[in-house]
DNA sequence: CAATGCAATTTGACAGTGTCAAGATTGATG
DNA sequence: CATCAATCTTGACACTGTCAAATTGCATTG
């Protein structure tokens, strides 16, 4: 299908996709630009006319991830149909589904390899930003209506919510918990915990 | 003082022990066999005869790290001074400040590098499964004591517990909170959080 | 229409990395 | 003293990311 033509024509596309099917496979740490290289059927330094680095691949990929994620989420914070209560339970049983489900995603997104030595780009840093502002905001609703206790300031109690899902869903995924264990009862118990009683 | 002779005499140690610097230095990624030998003052593969791969040396350090761990959790956790209460809160505030000052040693241990390809030592998971094991019958007890609410399942609590210790963690040591996040009041949310009301 | 300019792509090269196989050195043992 | 096995080194290979310089080809001028 593909002709071997000089000019690729949407280069820059292709390598998108097809590093995006790699991190899916093997996760981030298997992106090679060479092997992406590879894939896409072009020479192995071609991919820098459109990503000044690696890292530069890896942040608009996660970029990518992030704008997904705002939608879905937004799907379930915006549900008029559920109760405030029914919202909560649902947004942490979707957070670790989606978590396990897209685990390299997501270890891209939220892992070290971005954020620790400050890599990211400004772009990214801005909808990672509006990601957690969003939750912040939400809690502050979900406070509101009573289904998260009042007495914690909102910024922190947005915080270790997340800390608490965050740190399940890394668990799961590194491997770090058994492969069986039961995310129903986990959402549950994480639920029970967190919710105002 | 070291004289370049052929027989280092105990490389195995001094490799060890350039390694834990290195990754207090630079993180696990910075790890590399070869600088290790320039370092320590051998040949780039001379570790080979200590250490069948660049994996095991890592498994045994993180190992070592689990025990340390271990034994500074064990001082709280026995510490008849304080009231349950107390020990529980000193707990959550210890595995904060810990993980954060040994950040990268906190990222070997509980980082995916490890356990994500089941790449771990039987050794390795052994111990981790100890410090694990450990906190599940510590929660046992916290919630005999009242300190933990009853009405959950054990493993499930201590489970989610680890798991917001973890991501809470994991936020902060990746970069992902923003530097000046006051640890204290973090940790007070969170015991809130967690602890019988 | 030819020439020129410019963007897209390739080739060559360098410094890293982990790791295997085969050789060199040495302290300890018979 | 000779031998041996443990210890360490050298050489080599296949990878990686990335820079600089050449090449190719499309499009827009003169």
């Amino acid at each position: 299908m593909k002709k071997a033509r000089y000019h690729h024509g949407n280069l820059r596309h292709s390598l998108i996709k097809a590093a995006r099917d790699m991190i899916r496979e093997g996760g981030m740490e298997a992106v090679s630009l060479r092997k992406l290289a590879v894939r896409v059927g072009v020479s192995r330094t071609a991919a820098y006319h459109y990503f000044k680095d690696k890292n530069i691949l890896l942040c608009t990929l996660a970029e990518e991830g992030f704008h997904i994620w705002q939608e879905e989420a937004d799907r379930i914070f915006l549900d008029e149909k559920m109760s405030h209560e029914d919202r909560y339970k649902a947004y942490i049983r979707w957070y670790m589904t989606y978590a396990l489900e897209n685990a390299e995603y997501y270890d891209l997104m939220f892992g070290r390899a971005i954020w620790k030595q400050n890599t990211a780009t400004a772009n990214l840093k801005t909808i990672a930003y509006d990601v957690f502002q969003k939750q912040v905001e939400v809690t502050r609703q979900w406070q509101k209506y009573g289904v998260l206790p009042v007495g914690e300031d909102s910024l922190r109690l947005a915080q270790v919510t997340w800390g608490t899902l965050h740190g399940l869903a890394r668990l799961l995924i590194d491997g770090i918990y058994s492969d069986d264990s039961p995310i129903d009862e986990i959402c549950a118990c994480a639920a029970n915990l967190l919710m105002d009683k």
